[in-house]
DNA sequence: TCTTTTTCAGACAGTCCTGACGGATTTGTT
DNA sequence: AACAAATCCGTCAGGACTGTCTGAAAAAGA
């Protein structure tokens, strides 16, 4: 039984769909954590990284902080839980938006659109708390660079799946990848508020011809 | 006396050269002000701004925190002086690595490897963390939105200056600048430990090319 | 030399945050 | 119904940080 509980902790982690295969009270421990770790990613966003105590997320889940604590033991496996439940979040919504592409479609604009769509999602601040408060925390690191790192490679293998034409040029795409991702993150941290303006418009639309110029030619290039 | 003391402090904030000019044992009190700032900052590079306590502050200026609450009565005075501080710091050190382009170089380059060197640099760190502390925390945005304002202002009227070429292509002018900032700060970000790498350099060539296309042709080009 | 001002150091109270504990309530099982 | 376990809540001591206070040392002026 605490074998199964340790279980169905980690099942949370990794997914959330799923509550109808266990029919035990545990459903409602299971949304208890979820609401725990929306409260901490929401204090990440709204009040920053360092100024998120224990008091404030288990406020904001509608919770006493000892039954938080019962949950999770320390702010350490707050902090981590939420970090993977963050991970996990960006990268479903991410391959949400990529799915949506058709190959009929524009790829290289909605490719580009889509990225932008997940650096102006609240959710990348919370991201980028977490990646700046990690240069000078590494137990923070620890944790943080897997997640990054795995996203960077899904990102990248979804790119080379939805560009075969690239598949020759490998250096070519990723000098595409690098300016996409610095270009977009740069952008994302200078415009502070997530809204467009003059120069995000501009630059997308400079940042899609670059990339259009940059892809091969593709034989049968009936998108363009 | 009182009113002299008030008038020195600003002096320091805004110059900190001139230490001929007063006789009085205020040198002392300067230099000392100057190890708390230098201190401050060094404290956003290596731990963060939010772990930078007063008692840190104080400990590596090498000084009580009794000493140091006499200069800066409360610690949002240190923080507030210390952005100060490290804004002229930034514009001092570009100030000083435009001058050094000659018009007979490669100006297109010499400038990209300026900001390059400007982004690389410690107090970038120092910088983003006030940034993105400030993001959540209004009372330091509101110091530290001038400092960018101006940082911003000077960098775009050395560029005028530099390219007068572009004077006719404003349009074309900012989405260089603003390509030139957008990559490198994401860059910067991305990179976290300052080294380049292989990534760094192609795209450090990259953007050279692309600034290169974007500037008008100039009439007797004898630098390129 | 004596006085005044400036600079520096240590000690103090007040506040906030964390983690631990004991008890109450709810849920699942027999 | 009765018992066991899980879930939840309030309180506590310990530690850290800030800001204020008092007093000593050093420098300037008379």
């Amino acid at each position: 039984m605490a074998l199964m509980r340790r279980a169905r902790r980690r099942d949370l982690n990794l997914e959330n769909g799923q509550s109808a295969s266990m029919g035990w009270q545990a459903q409602k421990s299971a949304a208890t954590q979820r609401r725990v770790l929306e409260a901490a990613i929401a204090c990440f966003v709204e009040v920053g990284y360092a100024r998120t105590t224990t008091t404030l997320i288990a406020e904001r889940a509608g919770l006493s902080r000892g039954a938080m604590l019962h949950h999770f033991p320390s702010k350490a496996e707050v902090v981590k839980a939420a970090i993977d439940y963050l991970h996990t979040k960006r990268l479903r919504a991410f391959r949400k938006a990529i799915a949506a592409i058709q190959p009929g479609n524009d790829q290289v604009r909605s490719a580009l659109r889509a990225y932008w769509a997940q650096v102006t999602h609240p959710l990348f601040f919370a991201f980028v708390e977490l990646k700046v408060n990690g240069r000078t925390d590494p137990e923070l690191a620890e944790i943080l660079d897997p997640a990054q790192a795995a996203f960077d490679e899904e990102w990248t293998d979804t790119a080379r799946e939805l560009f075969p034409e690239w598949r020759d040029d490998p250096n070519g795409l990723e000098t595409a990848l690098d300016l996409l991702q610095y270009v977009l993150d740069g952008m994302a941290l200078n415009l502070a508020d997530g809204r467009p303006n003059v120069h995000s418009d501009r630059m997308l639309d400079y940042l899609e011809s670059r990339l259009r110029e940059l892809r091969p030619l593709v034989s049968t290039r009936a998108a363009e």
